[in-house]
DNA sequence: ATTTCCCTTTGACTTCGGTCAAGCCGGGTC
DNA sequence: GACCCGGCTTGACCGAAGTCAAAGGGAAAT
């Protein structure tokens, strides 16, 4: 009993499930499988049938598309807590995989069956709700994923990556911890690694971060800002 | 009592409505209000506060971003019998547009007013569904938008453009008449104009097509899929 | 008919980021 | 210790697409 209510709490801590009641988690549980990955495991790839959703338990998962010449491109890092591959169940009666998903570390993910799972769904307006702010999310991240490869240089992109990771507060000076190998965080900004190294010898000689490893100081907000600045109104209503 | 009929069949030609039943379309129709819009007239920016989302009745409307510098990138252009900004209700209690919308045509659109709408939503899950099939097509839209970008190059994405627009058959030329201004068909593609221009020129230099002013004739619809083809299994189940 | 305006095309040049190649460094293994 | 290996960095070079500038062409206005 315990440890169900365990399982709930993880469970709601995707937005898709964070409204749902006991009741209905309690049904979902019954019908989701458990799925073990092993570093470099492939759970599924693009255009394949699309038949179950995940929920991540631990570990990390990398969403990406490949182009003809091999070259890799990481849309999303999925990590512990959320959800992914919800969309393709609405895409008429036989969805397929947009993106190819492969582990990148030792993972445990719950999957749902796409049927069952609808079934559930049309009987709680509550988790409905969170699918659609799960992936209206998600939209977003999208979009501002095309801003910034149409309209920005690889500069700003990084940069943007270093103060959306970087802890929010009023210095001016902060410290990040790189939790992912540096190849991987440029594949998901969409240039090579040659350049990440070369941004980032650029940044540091300007005297706006150190970089030790994977341990990098920002030293100058206000500067990197300047770089990256984009006048859009902030979300606090 | 026609006259309403056939306004549900109208809103019935967007997937978000097409499983709707009379009853929800008719309360629906009530709180929604009517909207006309002048080429050029905006009708929300990139960052403001998300009320209503919109359906197009008539006319054409652009969503874009613009950069720093000025330039405008277009996300999308929403054509008769579709819906927009739906996504934007679901960013917990107050969203904001992610992007500007601006028509290019004389429009009308219907709007809905974000609560409003959100009371029938969780009173129909024919509405709710709809709605997930609505931003499901939006994330795969956006997801094959990023993959051209970052995997492909601009001969790539416009010569997918001129096989997507051209009417699907076995025969090895057809023809293409373009709808919209080049240089808009440019900034969806994320090239300039100049850019456009040439590669229509190396194109046409190919024998692979033929330009005349807007009417474009595909001369080798292999030699062009070759040149954009990806391994992806195709969507027939 | 002529002018204007804007969209489009063409040409010359620039540049950002990619490619290729070589070296570096830290961690694991024997 | 010596070795290897994968991830990262640095350098030299290249090329696709952007920028700048000018000219062509079609449609609407005068």
């Amino acid at each position: 009993m315990k440890d169900m209510v365990k399982q709930f709490d993880e469970l709601r801590r995707a937005h898709l499930f964070a409204q749902a009641d006991d009741a209905q988690l309690a049904t979902l549980a019954r019908v989701m499988q458990e799925v073990e990955l092993a570093p470099g495991d492939t759970l599924f790839t693009h255009g394949q049938a699309a038949e179950r959703f995940f929920f991540v338990r631990s570990g990390r998962v990398k969403l990406f598309r490949i182009s003809p010449e091999g070259q890799e491109k990481i849309i999303e890092v999925v990590e512990p807590g959320q959800t992914f591959a919800e969309a393709v169940m609405f895409m008429g009666s036989q969805g397929h995989y947009p993106v190819n998903a492969q582990a990148m570390t030792d993972s445990r993910l719950y999957a749902f069956d796409q049927k069952q799972f609808l079934k559930v769904l049309s009987e709680s307006s509550e988790i409905c709700l969170g699918m659609l702010s799960a992936m209206s999310r998600r939209l977003h991240m999208l979009i501002n994923q095309i801003d910034g490869l149409t309209l920005q240089n690889a500069t700003y992109r990084l940069v943007m990556y270093l103060l959306e990771h970087a802890p929010q507060g009023l210095a001016e000076t902060t410290e990040i911890e790189l939790t992912t190998p540096k190849g991987v965080i440029a594949s998901q900004l969409a240039i090579q690694p040659e350049t990440f190294s070369r941004i980032l010898a650029k940044l540091k000689r300007l005297g706006l971060i150190e970089v030790n490893g994977n341990h990098i100081t920002l030293r100058n907000l206000r500067g990197l800002r300047s770089l990256a600045y984009v006048p859009v109104p902030d979300d606090t209503a």
